[in-house]
DNA sequence: GAGCATAATGTAACCGGTTACACTCCGCAA
DNA sequence: TTGCGGAGTGTAACCGGTTACATTATGCTC
């Protein structure tokens, strides 16, 4: 492979010249440009970008780690991540750390021996979380309230109210929960915005109404079996789900014990993935700004990398409840 | 930041020792190792990766250029490679290349400057694509027959013919088929298989029953509307979709028009994503092992780096006929 | 043509590691 | 005592760029 030397050598000038030439051609007189990208066309050369990053202590790239790649909400969130960082000359390293701790701790490691200036998480931060070291950038670009360092996220509890609120309006008092595990933060602020939209409706709440899975598909089956095995009377008649996959799952579910969604029962999702506009019925659900999300944190993180900020930001993009036809009037 | 340099002096050796401590531990007396070790500690010492990987001329990292990352399939595939990756040392650098040529090119160029060792291509080899520069160490993941370079795959071909078989089998004789676009290696390869199983059959092909679609949820849905708009007499009794996604908006589309599957009509699909088994009804499709093409690609990727294959290789994984409740026999 | 400002180029240090080679020290055999 | 070998360590070159500083070339004014 040639190097800048040998691209000097052809020249017949130094590589302070060919390397200003490449930089700051304006530097460089007409002719000495032309003897140069002569000789970068002969030699075939391509600058070692491993060295250019070594020497400006700059590797150009973002971690990014996400929980879960095959979810197509956080593959969203990448999507905006990646067109934000290309169009700033970053590269996205993918960290899928599969909610293994451990695996996580890894990426850090690599992210504190420079391989990447800085790093976008996609789990939120959760209340036992160690606060991330002062020195690392990083910004959660899928937060919830109170996240120790900077975050981009939407509003939960709101959005979760405002589903809740749309139930209760369509006559519904029994209203179950599909959440997520009980730890999870977005599991907590969603369920806090279910309980403040039922004490508003004066609605006593109902803990076995309340059952968790942990955001696939196969996880919103088994819930609906918690609400489908209950007796008639005891059954909620409008399910909330944390996710449009478990709300997808719990339809089956449903479907599987001869309920009739929304007639027998309605249910709502969140996310609003494309899935959910596909499911049968089509899926009432929270739309979430994904790409949005990561564009913000992305930006976010390269002002932090190039050091304007310094204040903690906590940045709180819209929600939006979507109508459709998995949620209906409750029927006596 | 710590540098070996402040290590060395720290500890009263020199940095050469420092090295040797870190990387070739019984090549140091255990006095010095400890008297490193403990300076390694007190100034918190993080070797520099773009150091390291600059002398050693390694970037240490794959690039994988995915057409579209929020498909649920390519995600499957990449979880695949990055596992390999990760136990290999090995970052994955993403290249969401939204079907770009341009933003393509873009990533390559990366590969050329050296930020990767290599490149795992999620993109059939289009025939007309230029053949890959022969330096470059590149293995395709979701390749087709003929890929001019290294290429993990299924048999499209025989799988294609296994599920227009297996409708075949089920009395139909107008067999629909939403495609890929034309030019996709994969939609030409399935297609290949259509017309052998109809063939076989002694079916003459009929081409007002082939329409095209991009493997997107909306382009099923609109698909579906080609063959619910045909007279029910000229109208197919199955269809075969090249991938689950189209199906699953077909099967919206022939809803609408009050067509029920699979009594009515037939659908299946291909790749078996989470959502084949959660769509209602469940589809009948073709399982693709995503999971393993990632992982002997980046295998593969890795031994051409390290410069132990030069060969190009041509790897068929198997795959799979799943009967769901999406397909049935033709009634009169 | 001298004097000076400015443009263009070259020299060499530097980024933070790794490693070939040289050197010292020590034990042991002759 | 001398010679030898091997273990342990240090010195300095090197990877491929960038850039501060020094130097030379050029153009302009008087």
């Amino acid at each position: 492979m040639s190097n800048i030397r040998e691209v000097s050598r052809v020249a017949g000038v130094s590589t302070a010249t060919v390397s200003r030439a490449l930089s700051t051609p304006d530097k460089v007189s007409e002719k000495t440009l032309k003897k140069v990208y002569d000789a970068v066309e002969k030699v075939q050369y391509r600058p070692n970008m491993m060295a250019q990053n070594f020497r400006a202590t700059r590797a150009w790239s973002l971690m990014v780690l996400v929980p879960d790649i095959t979810n197509r909400f956080f593959a969203t969130v990448i999507q905006g991540i990646e067109d934000t960082a290309q169009k700033n000359g970053y590269s996205v390293l993918l960290g899928d750390t599969r909610d293994s701790e451990q695996r996580e701790a890894e990426y850090i490691r690599r992210v504190e021996t420079r391989q990447s200036d800085g790093i976008i998480q996609l789990r939120p931060h959760h209340k036992g979380d160690p606060k991330p070291a002062e020195h690392l950038k990083i910004v959660n670009a899928c937060g919830c309230e109170g996240t120790p360092y900077d975050c981009v996220r939407i509003d939960n509890v709101g959005a979760s109210r405002a589903i809740v609120d749309h139930l209760i309006d369509m006559g519904h008092r029994r209203i179950g929960v599909i959440s997520g595990l009980a730890d999870n933060p977005h599991s907590i602020d969603r369920l806090k915005g279910y309980h403040q939209s039922l004490a508003a409706a004066g609605i006593a709440p109902d803990s076995s109404l309340i059952t968790h899975g942990d955001f696939t598909l196969w996880s919103g089956l088994q819930a609906a079996g918690h609400f489908t095995r209950m007796p008639a009377r005891h059954r909620p008649t409008a399910i909330f789900s944390m996710n449009d996959d478990m709300a997808i799952g719990a339809l089956q579910g449903l479907k599987n014990a001869s309920l009739r969604v929304p007639d027998d029962i309605s249910i709502a999702g969140f996310d609003d993935t494309e899935y959910a506009r596909f499911s049968d019925p089509a899926l009432t659900t929270i739309a979430q700004p994904g790409y949005d999300l990561g564009r913000c944190a992305a930006d976010r993180v390269l002002r932090l990398i190039e050091g304007d900020e310094d204040a903690t930001a906590d940045i709180v993009l819209p929600h939006e409840l979507i109508l459709r036809q998995s949620t209906g009037a409750h029927r006596k």
